[in-house]
DNA sequence: TTGTCCATCAGGAATTTTTCCTAATTCATT
DNA sequence: AATGAATTAGGAAAAATTCCTGATGGACAA
């Protein structure tokens, strides 16, 4: 039998999937099973592969890569996920590993870690991108969470929505909820972030990293 | 002698650019001698270069990459340039288009059109893909560019008030207008900037340079 | 184990906002 | 003088927001 660790990639560009595909090709101990473009084709060939780790873009269509954590690690709590993200603020960080991921390096490391991380998890150890470690503990210990960290995962992932320019029944679709249940949400996001319309929430938004212009 | 292209990378994300290096090398026609991290880097190695193709990205640290292309093509006019971005917003076609760039692909797109786009450009032919080229052409036209300049100058006043957070009636109070005449407004502007929320509205300025985030 | 807290989800009802239609007025331009 | 665009705004219907309430389930502490 092999030790092989199988590894399944989420990212919704064909082309660097294909360019994770090749570098993992150069580490022998790792082999990819699966590839998927969408949070729920993630969601569906994790049932059906059980791959030892997932690696996994955060910017998806449809269900975010947030929610598609939230989901895999609702079905197999024992779930290993790397997030392997070009988002290089401390937020997403904390909310992904709150939504259970194990892991979050980001697309700006050497190649080469990417393996590092993906034995790491696979050992059942945690591995997070070192600067971004420092940075958290940092912001931490200094209790300089923005108010964004304050939101929960839904208030966090309804926010990024809400600040892309969707308004609340598409995300009440994409999310599966109530119209309503968006809806109230989205008062309490104003709330909490001391902000009243939804041009202050794009504008946090933009100034925090989260979102691009 | 040799007929192979030289291309160079330029993309600020390390394993993305070693992603598309591996998968050039499958392409015989196609060899890569530069990767830049940064659109200083690229203006600097492209003098050393002079590669055929330069193959980049759009989001990159420091000078953007609309700024890389514009430099690099007033150093040399015979540049050729092909934009491999994630973004997939005509109004991104155009600006690097007037930079200087002669081909423009998403990241979404089949990986074998990379090398296909990268063999036309140095024929000297261009290279857009097919559905921003469709969208790029319908958009023209209806002469619908510059987007926020066929805003009038009451539209326009609105416009900015919205995107800086404040809501209609306060705009109402502030330009002594009728609560109706502003909602209104705020419709048309919608309308005209082909937007659906005021989240795009807020967006939209800050692109434009119109308001800080 | 039980209780408490928090996150998540959502309905009801009142209110506010948005949308779409229509129309008056002014001002510039042909 | 006439056309057209910009500005202003009301009415009516539709949609969104707000504030309340409450159910559920998971985490954690007493």
């Amino acid at each position: 039998m092999s030790n092989t660790i199988n590894v399944m990639l989420v990212d919704d560009h064909a082309v660097v999937r294909a360019g994770y595909n090749m570098l993992l090709k150069n580490a022998s101990e790792i082999t990819v099973v699966a590839e998927a473009s969408s949070g729920e084709e993630a969601y569906q060939l994790y049932s059906t592969h059980k791959p030892d780790v997932v690696v996994m873009d955060l910017s998806l269509p449809g269900i975010g890569g947030i929610e598609a954590i939230k989901r895999i690690c609702s079905r197999d709590s024992k779930a290993t996920i790397l997030v392997f993200s070009m988002h290089e603020e401390v937020i997403f960080v904390e909310q992904a590993l709150q939504a259970g991921a194990s892991g979050y390096i980001t697309k700006s490391t050497d190649p080469q870690l990417l393996v590092e991380a993906i034995i790491r998890l696979s050992k059942g150890e945690k591995y997070i991108d070192a600067e971004l470690a420092q940075r958290l503990a940092y912001e931490k210990s200094r209790g300089q969470d923005s108010l964004i960290s304050d939101l929960s995962t839904r208030e966090f992932e309804i926010f990024c929505m809400l600040a892309e320019g969707s308004n609340t029944s598409e995300i009440a679709k994409r999310l599966c909820l109530s119209y309503k249940t968006v809806a109230n949400y989205s008062t309490q996001i104003k709330s909490k972030l001391n902000v009243s319309t939804i041009a202050d929430i794009a504008r946090l938004a933009i100034r925090y990293k989260i979102i691009q212009a």
